[in-house]
DNA sequence: TCCATATTTCGAATATTATGGAATTAATGG
DNA sequence: CCATTAATTCCATAATATTCGAAATATGGA
């Protein structure tokens, strides 16, 4: 992953609304979830949740997809383990990151 | 971790000038590295790259001691750590995250 | 075609973040 | 106590991000 794709991820991901509407569709799972119900769950008025999503998309941490009168967004699992990838190796890098239970991966 | 720690830690990492500077500082290891030496190596002028060492400060990435007239910066591999732990958590809920190339702990 | 629903885009106000020169604080040695 | 080096804080400016009502766009059904 190239540095500018880490920083738009990243960046895509540091703020509250934005992590929560991820982590909602992590959650939602290859079902994904529409708009609608983000706005409904997450009480974001539609116009800034439609400008979080398309930051989020933007990072390519998350896909759209058109059905019927709903847009379906879906987490983008393989950007987000790049994005771990490349901090796992910079975290790494130079010294042991050596602490058992917060690098156990649980994948 | 908490979700305001994990969004400082992210926020302070999504910035070029940061991330160059976080890296160098793990790359730099135990030993550390000093402002002065940070600012030559990434041309940064000195009231710049002291905002953004505050800010990695502030969001607990890196760590300060004074040695004589120097400060010595210095990664905080712990609190690295634990926000790779929380985004693995994140990326994992729901989901396999299988994608043994990017998940496999290298540490 | 016309209506209702789903969602995005526009636009303008507000808030936050970044930059870097100049002034300030801290530490050491002479 | 003064000069020097190291680094921060102050401050004004510029740039970027966030919010959300209102208007526009897209889709499917009557």
């Amino acid at each position: 992953m190239e540095e500018d794709a880490v920083i738009k991820a990243m960046s895509a991901l540091a703020h509250a609304n934005r992590l929560r509407i991820f982590r909602l569709l992590v959650v939602a799972g290859g079902a994904g979830a529409t708009p609608g119900t983000i706005a409904d769950t997450l009480a974001l008025p539609a116009a800034t949740l439609s400008f979080h999503l398309k930051e989020l998309l933007n990072a390519g941490l998350i896909g759209q997809q058109r059905q019927g009168r709903n847009l379906i967004y879906r987490a983008d699992y393989a950007q987000m383990g790049a994005l771990l990838a490349y901090l796992t190796d910079n975290c790494c890098q130079g010294e042991a990151c050596d602490q058992p239970a917060t690098l156990a991966c649980q994948c």
